[in-house]
RNA sequence: CGGGGCGUAGCGCAAUUGGCUAGCGCGCACGGUUCGGGUCCGUGAGGUUCCCGGUUCAACUCCGGGCGCCCCGACCA
């Protein structure tokens, strides 16, 4: 993508609204603009992270056996009502009425649509289990929108459902997702930690929560740096209100860290809770009619984007990790109107495309500090210098985003030298 | 919903006790200049001062109501 043709509006200044790091370079580096409080729109910077986190998802999800769909997000008032949850969930769901006065809910979550789905198409044991899962725009009216994408009243999440005939069934399916989100989050760069939590509102008797650790989540955990234990701080403090400075790890005695996390995944065991009241049954082996046993997985897909800039960024900008930067490297002429310099970048840039690597050219007529300065904002993990200074003794000059390692090298090492880099 | 803050050009901000043509920086357009970390100079465009109503000779400024946005809390896959 050439720079000049891209619509990639950056901005010097800080916009008051924004509190948290990662929502100030958001709308700085062009990777979102709010349409109102909790409503964000995807400019093509930010919707190519995005798409990048999703196809991450979607490989593992794949890869461990599950389906992709799509569900509607209208959905009718009476499914919810079969549920209850048309009550429960209350002002938290948009609601929306059609021209016969129809109640139909903006889809909150899915479990309703799904289960029905299934009951209606999944009749013997022998079609199960079942994965599906989707990535869909979710719409919640939360009390407090608040700190951009983090928590927005329209996000994008993947939600992926089990369904099983048997509690073993279920088990190893929800290993199997939980493995899945290991995979994922590792994949997208994140430093994060499985902890067991609460179900709220989805409901089941055991959940998971991944959590990406910065100082800005929501959430509070503790976590012992020996083994795996992890624990919610506000579960800690119910278990032991006195102790209020230190956690000690209960399986090695040794003293835990804490941390804030953002929530970026989340996995429950709903048992029949849903297929219960939906009377959503197959019949087994002895031709007696059961519940489903059901799992849902879900992911924040969009509050990823934002956790991995709250995880990876300096003073300069964002520093995508690569697995998700939505350019692995930009080219740099420092000066369009010197026309060696030009030409060696049009160039490479061309080079480089031939061979597949994901590649934009600033090639706006702008000083080289400004494009220095968005080129860091924008946080492309490398940046590669066509200049007069360095055509002179035929060098192309590399820097590293992250480190500010610099390479000096002629045009063919400069090649191989990307192509390792990335 | 309780508490707090804010609303003036695309962004960041200013405008004395109510008083002059509502300014400044950035950005934008044009011309020149410069060219390795947001050059410098000049010219210019851009405003329903969030909305409605009121007080007044006069309202960005005061009063009433409304709307919107942000923060803390409660809440929350």
């Amino acid at each position: 993508m050439r720079q000049t043709q891209a619509f990639m509006p950056t901005m010097k200044e800080i916009p008051s609204e924004a509190q948290i790091v990662s929502h100030q370079l958001m709308l700085r580096a062009g990777l979102i603009r709010k349409l109102a409080s909790g409503v964000y729109e995807f400019l093509p910077l930010g919707y190519i992270v995005l798409k990048k986190v999703e196809q991450i998802i979607r490989a593992e999800m794949n890869a461990a056996g599950a389906q992709e769909l799509l569900l509607p997000a209208l959905q009718p008032r009476e499914l919810w009502e079969e549920t209850g949850r048309w009550e429960i969930y209350g002002a938290e769901m948009m609601k929306v009425i059609d021209r016969n006065k129809r109640y139909f809910g903006l889809g909150p979550t899915h479990e309703e649509v799904i289960t029905d789905l299934v009951r209606q198409e999944v009749k013997s044991y022998r079609q199960l289990p079942v994965i599906l899962y989707q990535f869909q725009t979710k719409f919640r009216d939360e009390i407090r929108p608040r700190f951009g994408i983090m928590r927005g009243r329209e996000f994008i999440m993947k939600d992926g459902y089990s369904f099983d005939k048997d509690e073993a069934g279920l088990n190893i399916n929800y290993q199997k997702m939980a493995q899945a989100y290991k995979n994922i989050f590792t994949r997208c760069g994140f430093d994060f930690r499985m902890v067991q939590a609460g179900s709220g509102n989805i409901g089941g008797n055991l959940s998971h929560e991944f959590m990406a650790l910065a100082n800005t989540g929501e959430e509070a955990i503790y976590y012992c740096d020996a083994c795996q234990v992890t624990l919610k701080a506000k579960e800690s403090e119910e278990a032991q209100p006195a102790t209020v400075e230190k956690q000690i790890c209960s399986k090695c005695q040794k003293e835990m860290q804490y941390s804030r996390g953002i929530e970026v995944g989340h996995t429950f065991n709903l048992g029949t809770k849903y297929s219960a009241k939906m009377k959503a049954t197959f019949l087994d082996e002895k031709g007696e009619s059961k519940p489903y046993i059901m799992g849902c997985y879900g992911i924040g897909v969009s509050r990823i984007v934002a956790a991995a800039i709250e995880q990876s960024h300096d003073d300069h900008g964002i520093i995508w990790p690569r697995q998700i930067s939505p350019y692995q490297v930009i080219v740099l002429p420092l000066d369009v109107t010197n026309e060696p310099v030009k030409v060696g970048a049009e160039d490479l840039y061309t080079a480089l495309k031939n061979k597949g690597v994901e590649v934009l050219l600033d090639d706006r007529d702008e000083r080289a500090g400004v494009k220095f300065k968005d080129a860091d904002l924008i946080g492309i993990p490398v940046k590669v210098i066509i200049s007069a200074r360095g055509l002179a003794e035929s060098r192309i000059e590399i820097k590293l985003r992250k480190t500010g390692e610099v390479f000096k090298l002629n045009t063919e090492e400069a090649l191989s030298k990307i192509k390792e880099l990335i």
